[in-house]
DNA sequence: CTTGGAAAGTCAACAAGGCTGACGTAAATT
DNA sequence: AATTTACGTCAGCCTTGTTGACTTTCCAAG
């Protein structure tokens, strides 16, 4: 027993040792996990930032500031910089809200649209590759873990898309 | 048929939504896995840089410095300057290689140890709730994923320690 | 024994992307 | 009319990554 935990035979997998092979896991699969849009975003004047904003403009098109503010967990300006680039060059199109004029309802234009599909298609490839080597019921385990790692906050930004006020 | 790969039943799992989820899932449960260890990290001098370093050189006393930066992936100049404060601090401790000479030795001492034990515990308390939540086969599944998802030779620092020339 | 290369350390300069604090404006709400 | 909300912006700071250049020490091969 090499564990200190005492529980039975079924929480062999809740060891230490277990625990330490899902951090270094993570950490390495993260790594993988952004190399392929990192690799197209450098050289563009873009970074991982910009492939984040991107990516929920994308999933929630007419999303506001504050929703993207709420879903990324940074600040107005941290997320403003990157805003900014993203609208000046053409990639995102900010309307004036219809109910509430104070608001911003973001857009990819197509030009932006075009970026986020080599971002996704690069980033689904590798992930389609991980799920098929791993098989099905990996994948419902992979994602039931994951959903129990965030935080409940982000655990609802996950399940729900409330902030599509298009 | 909203899937365009044509497959037979058991593809279902494949699907661009179903590989949307599992983007989203690693972005939003890498945040929970940093949280804490940033937290108690915020204060104190050090940041997400030094954690990485005193992790693996708690996985691998007696570590080189080439081992370290082949692990963590970044350059020499900047594992140096994280490293530089942990050993001015008097967390961790270099000794000349008793076989090649020019090699440093890397370890922990009692006070890295220490806070290692802080940042892990934290870590792994996340983990543990997680692991427990999802249940074993969900672990397992969870595991081969994320493997599936690493570089080759990220995957080879994950299954093999075999730096460990303490 | 000399010499080439490897391991490590260091200086300088720069960039991305976080942060705080302070302020301004327009629009909604009270 | 006053307050609050949503957004934008200026300025400055920090961490952590990068390149490039150079040094010292030491091993190993010629």
């Amino acid at each position: 027993m090499v564990d200190g935990s005492g529980g039975g035979e079924g929480l062999l997998f809740l060891t230490d040792e277990q625990l330490r092979k899902g951090i270094e896991a993570m950490f390495f699969a993260y790594r993988g996990f952004t190399a392929d849009p990192d690799r197209i975003l450098e050289g563009m004047d873009y970074g991982r930032a910009h492939h984040r904003a991107i990516h929920f403009i994308h999933r929630s098109p007419g999303t506001t500031v504050s929703n993207l503010l709420a879903t990324l967990g940074v600040t107005k300006q941290s997320l403003n910089r990157v805003l900014r680039s993203l609208i000046e060059d053409g990639l995102v199109e900010q309307r004036v809200g219809r109910t509430d004029k104070r608001e911003r309802n973001l857009h990819l234009t197509a030009k932006g649209a075009e970026l986020e599909r080599a971002l996704s298609d690069a980033q689904r490839a590798r992930m389609r590759a991980a799920y098929r080597a791993a098989g099905p019921a990996a994948v419902q385990g992979f994602r039931t873990v994951l959903e129990a790692m965030m935080d409940p906050e982000m655990r609802r930004q996950y399940q729900g898309l409330r902030d599509t006020n298009a």
